[in-house]
DNA sequence: ATTTAAGTAGAACAATTGTTCTTCTGGTAA
DNA sequence: TTACCAGAAGAACAATTGTTCTACTTAAAT
């Protein structure tokens, strides 16, 4: 039921979001005032009543700065703070987080993502990718691959498999099967590999998989 | 510097970061009091001035509400929500973004990802992916695309491509050269294809992939 | 025991900030 | 004209909220 806005109505929604991106808490209504060129505080208010009534914003009466956007930084949609560990590449074992690496304080990067991404799972750390040998896992080189700590899969799960002998580490889809392990890739074109149990090592289960396209900034 | 936080400091930041997340905009001094079932809001200040002073967070003095999280809800690092106006599949014309479609109050699907994701661009919409089509970019059946609108691309940029003649749609990095275009799938183990000037639509430049695994919820 | 420092309490003050009231303007419809 | 209404303006009020002051406690150090 969002009419649309009049003039001045849009430039306080657009004001109230900037001022949000710059200082992290919501203005005041003088803060508007002044931000809009708006010679009184009750003209203000006046307009977010209205803004209030037709959903554009949420106020909490009383409350100093209580305005909130819904939809944008409102509450529920959390972000998680994923700490980027390491990289993953062929040749190498990958980074497994032990609890120096935990500590977030360790000026460490981090990707930041949506809760709805993680789904709540806990432990998850972020690898990015060098080189291209994880193509047949849909994986190219660059991608962030968000990672959950464990070492025991289910049937069918990507997971990042150590491979002891070849001393490789690599995506594939896993199944255990009697006697041996099925590694199958995410590129269902490709036939699968079969390894030793002996052989494998669960180093973590696949996420999820973000890729940033175009220059890096 | 960030020292070890004492239980009570920790507490004040955690509730914080919680009320943050919750409603939308920070804490007052007398929030966090009875928060933390502190008897004075002197107390509180206290514990703000020493936690500012470690840079554990900033204040803007004299300002209600005037807390922010470094590195947490702090600007730039902002969610934006991009609506998925439909699905892209090798054998149709991707969904263009028109006036009708532009309105997120139509109850559309939204993704919802960081801003350094986007990068500030506008018009940005999402797509997810059926089918196995788009393997040679890299791209898997379910994934999320993040595109852009727009009808012209630079060299060697990942964009959607309509084949008119093939009436197909394609994720490919598109070189314009002379007399032709070379469209060269993400995945550099395979061939490029080269097309007629007069066949290509680019209909979006991709912005990024996101791969979700294991069971959908 | 004395000192020092960190932390706690309570109260009061001052600044910020939300709200309301009255009045005024400009446009539009009856 | 009159009536009506969205919008604007200014002022005043009331609530919220940041800040400061003094006094008190506790624990560790001297």
């Amino acid at each position: 039921m969002k009419s649309q806005l009049s003039a001045k109505r849009q430039q306080i929604v657009d004001f109230i979001l900037q001022f949000m991106e710059e200082r992290g808490y919501p203005p005041t209504v003088r803060d508007i005032q002044g931000g809009c060129g708006i010679s009184s505080t009750s003209v203000v208010d006046y307009h977010l009543k209205v803004l209030e009534k037709e959903g554009h914003i949420r106020r909490d009466p009383e409350v100093s700065r209580g305005i909130e956007l819904p939809g944008r930084a409102s509450a529920s949609q959390l972000r998680v703070q994923v700490p980027i560990i390491g990289q993953i590449a062929a040749g190498e074992p990958i980074p497994v987080p032990g609890s120096e690496t935990w500590d977030a304080a360790a000026g460490a990067d981090f990707l930041e993502v949506t809760a709805d991404l993680t789904r709540g799972r806990q432990e998850i750390y972020a690898l990015k990718v060098k080189g291209m040998s994880m193509i047949d896992a849909l994986i190219n080189d660059g991608d962030m691959v968000l990672m959950q700590y464990t070492s025991t899969v289910d049937n069918g799960e990507m997971a990042a498999v150590w491979l002891k002998g070849e001393k490789e580490v690599t995506l594939k889809k896993v199944y255990i099967e009697p006697g041996r392990v099925r590694l199958q890739p995410a590129n269902s074109q490709m036939q699968p590999i079969y390894a030793d149990p002996e052989n494998v090592e669960i180093q973590g289960r696949v996420i999820a998989v973000i890729r940033q396209l175009g220059k890096p900034a």
